[in-house]
DNA sequence: AGCACGCCGACT
DNA sequence: GTCGGCGTGCTC
């Protein structure tokens, strides 16, 4: 029996951190929790023989087994339950993407209150110049000028600095602790809940930017309903001005007492995004990346939860922020792949991003230049409010693609030679050329050209790669490396060449062909060190000619003013795909390569070299644009029974041993289409069938598909299919998950 | 997933 | 004789 008070419950239902899919009841601890138990309030309790943390899910008055079986909890850790928005939109993800709620609870949670830490009543210590200090040029500090340096910086911040913003300074703890030594520095703590108050009165610290009329009217439109669900698809091509719109609506909703949360892609969170925020708005912009320690997270999520933090900026797994006052949750670039988790708990970060904001009854915004189907297809149903931005700040209208047939030409580093004419040409003309291609390293493969021999992964049905920096073989696929082999491994011949063309070749024939100008690679490998791709970059934004080759690091989101001339190396890979969303992901990455071109005062123009230049996909994106081929691809989509108008879930099997994992697929296979039998239609089982890559780092996988017009059908089935593996003895000796939605079917 | 218990091979 | 391989059973 529920007990909805939870004043005095005789059972805790608590959801632990395993992947179990089940609840587990324990007896309350002695001395309640001064509000009384309630759920959403974090236990140290003993599991098995392990101790861990886990949340109060519901508070009962029995259980299933006896209670004299029950153990007890061994204490609360919060005072107060974590936040009720951030416990129901782990509840919900947990149902809807049928994971274990103990896993997402923790999953969501910042690492600190994972291990046990508490949320509340945290101290900050902080360094404060005292008055002594205001005697100029301390007789004591002339031999210890670091010291000097860190007294002046501390008096330019009259209320205190934190010690992590000190050290992020190379000053040490010991110089702090020789200033207080001396009397001119003294060390505090304040709770971290009551620190740094935003500043009241003005809310911007720089004017917003003129609307043109389009960008107004969208405004306008979200703005109508700020106190209701109302999802819009802000559907702008690039260069028209969406950071305006959210940087304006973010301004209203933040004037209203609410806060904002805008999700960016894994790669869009970058410091000029941020920046750009930070500079706008007077009060603290939180931002979530990946360089915060545990404790600047938990601040974090506590000036969130607390409402502290008007405006909060992350990827993925900023969607799991808990916030006091929601008033709109903004997705940019919606589209992207990186908002779907791909593995463990694969959700998607713009999907709950649906799901929270219907919740709270507030506003949501899906911001893209090339929308994915899913969005398009609730925009034109009416489901979403379809808000376009069709003009650019500039005068020139986007560049077109235009298609080059590679067919029988001569290619130096992939390039045939009209398009490296083009490239003379734009650099003769002082301007900047991207070379665009998805391959690192510096060919595809190696092959003997006297017997065909491939360098072949041992671990993966996948070709090694031939990196030359440093030279080596490498699978992308797995973590395999091997020297590269000086004669064919197979029949001894000497004649060992390149397959194709990766950055590194194109970098290199590029800088040969090109020797006046520098070449400037940009890809995973070059970019390693961390202000690499920065360096870059500002090198690039000084305007002189150079050329630009890079993989789709270079792609997204990033502002290259002086470049006039976009190079595709090839746009064949994602057109002939098994995946039936590679074409409209390889037409996204296209169009934003695309728009990489001529954004200030130079019209540009995109070659796309292709080996099938009458493909008429790939005409129709050239010719027409990107929402002409999504509107081809929905009605293909429909036709083929496919999302968005079919909803899949993806069960993916794999073991090292192939017979292990084909065992299992067999039975749950068998199990599940029993059941789907009895159940009548509505659900479609396909498979087992290898996956596209069959064997990946030593290991054999499987795939199960489900497919179902109806969700609510899917979902079942798909209870029933993990209860199954849940239960079967077989399913120990595979790895098996489930992918609700998948992105993609390998 | 962990982590125990339990029953058979090569080692000091 | 035992250290340790991983099969299988359980976690309130």
């Amino acid at each position: 029996m529920l007990d909805s008070s939870c004043s005095i419950p005789r059972v805790l239902r608590v959801a632990i951190p395993t992947p179990l899919r089940r609840l587990f009841d324990y007896r309350p601890s002695q001395t309640p929790p001064p509000g009384g138990w309630q759920p959403g309030i974090r236990v140290r309790v003993t599991f098995g023989r392990r101790q861990m943390v886990g949340v109060v899910e519901s508070c009962h008055q029995d259980s299933d087994l006896p209670l004299a079986k029950l153990k007890a909890v061994e204490e609360w850790l919060d005072a107060t339950p974590l936040p009720a928005d951030w416990l129901w939109l782990c509840r919900f993800t947990a149902r809807y993407y049928q994971h274990s709620l103990g896993d997402t609870l923790h999953q969501a949670m910042p690492v600190l209150l994972r291990q046990g830490r508490p949320l509340a009543g945290r101290v900050r210590e902080q360094w404060q110049a005292t008055d002594k200090s205001r005697h100029k040029d301390d007789e004591r500090l002339k031999r210890a000028p670091r010291q000097a340096e860190l007294l002046a910086m501390l008096c330019q911040h009259p209320h205190g600095l934190p010690t992590q913003a000190i050290l992020a300074q190379s000053f040490t703890r010991e110089q702090l602790l020789a200033l207080v030594e001396k009397g001119l520095i003294q060390r505090h703590e304040t709770p971290v809940a009551a620190s740094p108050q935003p500043a009241s009165g003005h809310l911007l610290a720089e004017p917003s930017l003129p609307l043109k009329q389009e960008q107004a009217a969208a405004l306008a439109a979200i703005h109508e309903r700020l106190d209701h669900f109302h999802p819009c698809l802000l559907h702008g091509v690039t260069g028209s001005g969406k950071t305006e719109v959210y940087l304006q609506l973010i301004e209203a909703v933040v004037n209203r007492g609410r806060q904002a949360l805008l999700l960016v892609p894994e790669i869009g969170l970058t410091p000029q995004t941020l920046a750009r925020f930070r500079q706008r708005f007077q009060v603290p912009v939180v931002a979530l990346h990946s360089g915060l320690t545990d404790n600047e997270r938990l601040d974090a999520w506590e000036a969130a939860a607390s409402g502290r933090a008007p405006i909060v900026i992350g990827t993925r797994s900023a969607i799991f922020t808990p916030l006091s006052r929601p008033g709109v949750i903004i997705v940019d670039e919606e589209h992207d792949g990186s908002f779907k988790q791909q593995e463990g708990l694969r959700y998607h970060a713009r999907d709950l991003a649906v799901a929270r904001a219907h919740h709270h009854g507030i506003p949501l915004v899906l911001g893209t230049a090339t929308p994915s189907l899913e969005s398009l297809h609730h925009a034109r149903s009416g489901a979403y409010r379809h808000l376009r931005l069709t003009q650019r700040a500039s005068r020139h209208a986007p560049a077109k693609l235009e298609l080059v047939d590679l067919r029988g030409r001569p290619r130096q580093g992939g390039l045939i030679p009209p398009v490296l004419e083009a490239i003379q040409g734009t650099l003769d003309a002082g301007h900047q050329v991207l070379v665009f291609i998805n391959r690192r390293g510096f060919a595809p493969t190696l092959a003997c050209h006297a017997c065909g021999w491939l360098a072949d992964c041992d671990h993966c049905d996948a070709r090694m790669t031939l990196h030359r920096q440093p030279p080596v073989l490498a699978c992308h696929h797995c973590d395999k490396r091997r020297p590269i082999p000086g004669i064919c491994p197979a029949c001894g011949s000497g004649d060992l060449r390149p397959l194709g063309s990766g950055t590194e070749r194109t970098e290199e024939t590029l800088a040969a062909l090109f020797p006046r100008v520098p070449v400037h690679r940009i890809d995973r490998d070059s970019t390693r060190r961390r202000d690499a791709f920065e360096a870059i970059l500002t090198e690039v934004k000084r305007g002189e000619p150079c050329l630009l080759v890079g993989t789709q690091m270079l792609a997204k989101g990033h502002h290259l003013p002086h470049v006039t001339l976009v190079v595709v190396v090839n746009a064949d890979a994602g057109l002939y795909a098994s995946d039936f969303r590679a074409l409209e992901h390889s037409a996204q990455l296209l169009i934003q390569v695309a728009g990489r071109a001529g954004r200030s005062s130079h019209p540009g123009r995109v070659l796309v070299q292709t080996l099938h230049d009458d493909d008429p996909h790939l005409r129709l994106l050239a010719e027409t644009g990107y929402d002409a081929l999504a509107e081809q691809l929905l009605t293909e989509r429909h036709a083929a029974g496919l999302p968005p108008f079919r909803f899949l879930a993806l069960l993916r099997l794999e073991s090292p041993r192939e017979e292990a994992a084909n065992a299992l697929a067999s039975a749950a296979s068998a199990a599940l289409r029993e059941w789907l039998q009895a159940r009548g239609p509505g659900v479609d089982c396909l498979g087992p069938v290898p996956a596209p890559m069959e064997r990946r780092q030593n290991r054999y996988h499987l795939q199960l598909m489900l497919a179902s017009n109806k969700r609510s059908q899917l979902h079942e089935a798909c209870a029933q299919l993990t209860a199954w593996l849940e239960a079967a003895p077989e399913a120990r000796k595979a790895r098996w998950s489930l992918d609700i939605d998948p992105q993609t079917l390998s």
